[in-house]
DNA sequence: GCGACAG
DNA sequence: ATCTTGTCGC
């Protein structure tokens, strides 16, 4: 009698297991930051338009340079396994500077809106691990593979960010949703960026977007900016670079 | 009651 | 997420 934590069919997932999720979630939220909250500034950007030169006076100010990158990749053979990888990227080099790599077996299902439950624990022990081995390059700020406010539990919002009605999103944002790069973010308190690759409607169109939606302390243009500075492939490289080497490091060690 | 559902 | 070849394009 062993439990099936990899389907997405999820097996014996209890209803009050489930609410404890939503009150976790709704109290995690009350946290949740969704303005620019960081003590470095963005690095200045090739084509920019007018509001491009701010305040170039602050030399104290450091400038970002180490983005994180976060991607859990499963076993082919045995679905309860996986590898969760955390990369830091200098964004000046856009090299790797720091991999790290856990391989677990995942005790949580896959239960859409609730992801973070299922993959925050080992993310976030990453992150703490790193945090006292190698501090000088821990990340500025994080990005992560799943969603953060636009979050299936909040379908209303991407309504509103496909009208541009960012001010007015503000006020919305904070009763909407909760993905796993707002959980990450809280509970790590840094700041992250969500980045998903598909949401919640089928893209029709021929073109396959990604969605970026704010993760903790880091406003949404603010963090389209930093996407952008990575705009290399669809998928943002600290977040490539994750999935890349955690489906690498999983054919080092298990079998594929 | 069923219906769209991040990874 | 994962199972899967060739293929169109920069």
């Amino acid at each position: 009698m062993e439990e099936d934590a990899s389907t997405s069919g999820n097996s014996n997932i209890s209803p009050q297991l489930v609410n404890e999720w939503i009150e976790i979630q709704d109290s995690l939220k009350k946290r949740l930051i969704t303005d620019d909250e960081f003590d470095w500034k963005l690095p200045p950007m090739k084509d920019q338009d007018s509001e491009g030169m701010e305040e170039n006076q602050d030399s104290n100010v450091e400038i970002l340079k180490y983005v994180g990158g976060v991607d859990l990749s499963f076993s082919r053979n045995d679905s309860l396994i996986a590898c969760a990888t955390l990369v830091v990227l200098d964004i000046s080099t856009l090299e790797v500077v720091h991999e790290d790599s856990s391989i677990i077996k995942l005790r949580i299902p896959y239960v859409p809106g609730f992801l973070a439950f299922r993959e925050a624990p080992v993310l976030l022990e990453l992150l703490k691990k790193m945090e006292t081995t190698s501090p000088t390059l821990y990340p500025q700020v994080l990005m992560v593979d799943g969603n953060g406010l636009l979050h299936p539990r909040a379908p209303f919002l991407w309504i509103s960010l496909l009208c541009h009605y960012w001010s007015l999103l503000k006020s919305l944002e904070r009763s909407a949703g909760f993905g796993l790069a707002c959980h990450l973010g809280v509970l790590a308190d840094l700041p992250t960026i969500g980045i998903g690759k598909n949401a919640m409607w089928t893209t029709k169109s021929s073109l396959k977007p990604i969605f970026i939606s704010v993760g903790h302390r880091v406003s949404l243009p603010s963090a389209i900016k930093i996407v952008k500075l990575f705009g290399r492939f669809r998928v943002p490289e600290p977040i490539r670079q994750a999935d890349i080497r955690s489906k690498d490091f999983f054919r080092k060690h298990g079998l594929s």
